[in-house]
DNA sequence: ACCTGAACACCGTTCAAGT
DNA sequence: ACCTGAACACCGTTCAAGT
């Protein structure tokens, strides 16, 4: 639909003089991915798209990834490693009650600055992958371990069950208040700053 | 991709008799694409596979749509009618705060029974069309007044910002447990039954 | 007024062929 | 081993033409 693109074809390489035959094209796959992903948004993330901004032909990505939801369980893995490093981040200053709360808002603020990448990491597709893809299992494992962890920091006499189910409460209110907001579900009822409102939903009174 | 698929064209029109140029098209496709919403999920729902399964060429769906994105804002807005009236059977039978955890559970119950059209009625394109969509906007500002309206009857004496922090509060909580439940988060934890589950989460002990 | 047929610019995937 | 070119079966959207 009217997009302008440059005319220079796979063949000219572009600006990037690099050629590749040497096993760098995947990450340069994933960089491009990503940066589609923030620039366009999901529907966006045309696997011909991410070749032709790599500088390859589309049926090049094929011989590093089996198709095109590989690719995008690939990016989604990486999203969640920056992901637990931002949430161990925010817990590491406080501690107890409070490093759980920074936790959730460090949560919030994820999903807020990174909107199209967090729809990713927890949409169906990258879930269904979890059973197949070993590198997104323990990268959205990790995340799952250090939210029972800081549940069990909270109350360390609680049985097993007791912190299961308050680790689910916190994750749904997380988890909901996220998606809330990156849906627009919150818009025009004056909650324009994401950060501030995590704020006062997860640390205010009651 | 090897879909097995009838060779009738739309011209034969197939086993349904009618004849359209009736005004009866429009109710027809969104009967057509709530089908295969169900069946495939938002992926699967290709405006071109909605018109086949409705009889006509695709062409025909945009003399009653402006585009796909508007056929499935009118999904969502259908969907929202039947949520709300969810929302509200639940809540009927019973008084104050048990009528709220009703409320939560029917939520919760109402995605698990229908993923896909949940998803679509709470996803990001669905927002953005609320401003140009009335029927959409007036569906899902229905559900919202029904949320403030349970909390309100909760907590009688509270100020405007207390009512709002906590309806946000519990809209987050059941969305995010939805979300997780739809999105397969919670699989393989051992959660196989999506109505327990939020009785244990929303209804349970501390 | 309502629908069709053909066209356009895209997709994801496959595969023989080149280096 | 790694990439290209061409093909196939799909998309959403537009528009002149038919009734």
């Amino acid at each position: 639909m009217g997009v302008r693109r440059e005319v220079t074809g796979p063949r000219t390489g572009g600006r990037r003089g690099a050629t590749y035959h040497h096993g760098n094209l995947r990450e340069a796959l994933l960089d491009a991915a990503e940066r589609a992903l923030a620039r366009e948004g999901t529907e966006g993330l045309a696997l011909r798209a991410i070749a032709r901004a790599a500088g390859v032909t589309h049926a090049a990505v094929y011989h590093h990834f089996a198709d095109r939801e590989a690719l995008l369980r690939a990016v989604a893995a990486r999203g969640f490693e920056r992901f637990a490093a931002a949430l161990g981040a925010a817990a590491g200053g406080a501690p107890g009650e409070q490093a759980f709360q920074e936790m959730g808002v460090a949560y919030v603020r994820f999903a807020a600055e990174h909107p199209a990448l967090f729809r990713l990491m927890f949409g169906a597709e990258a879930a269904r992958g979890r059973g197949a893809d070993a590198g997104l299992r323990e990268a959205s494992d990790a995340a799952y371990s250090a939210l029972i962890q800081g549940v069990r920091r909270l109350l360390p006499t609680a049985d097993e069950a007791t912190v299961r189910r308050h680790a689910i409460r916190a994750w749904s209110l997380v988890h909901g208040l996220s998606a809330l907001l990156l849906d627009g579900q919150l818009a025009g009822r004056r909650l324009a700053d994401h950060e501030a409102l995590a704020r006062e939903i997860l640390t205010g009174p009651g």
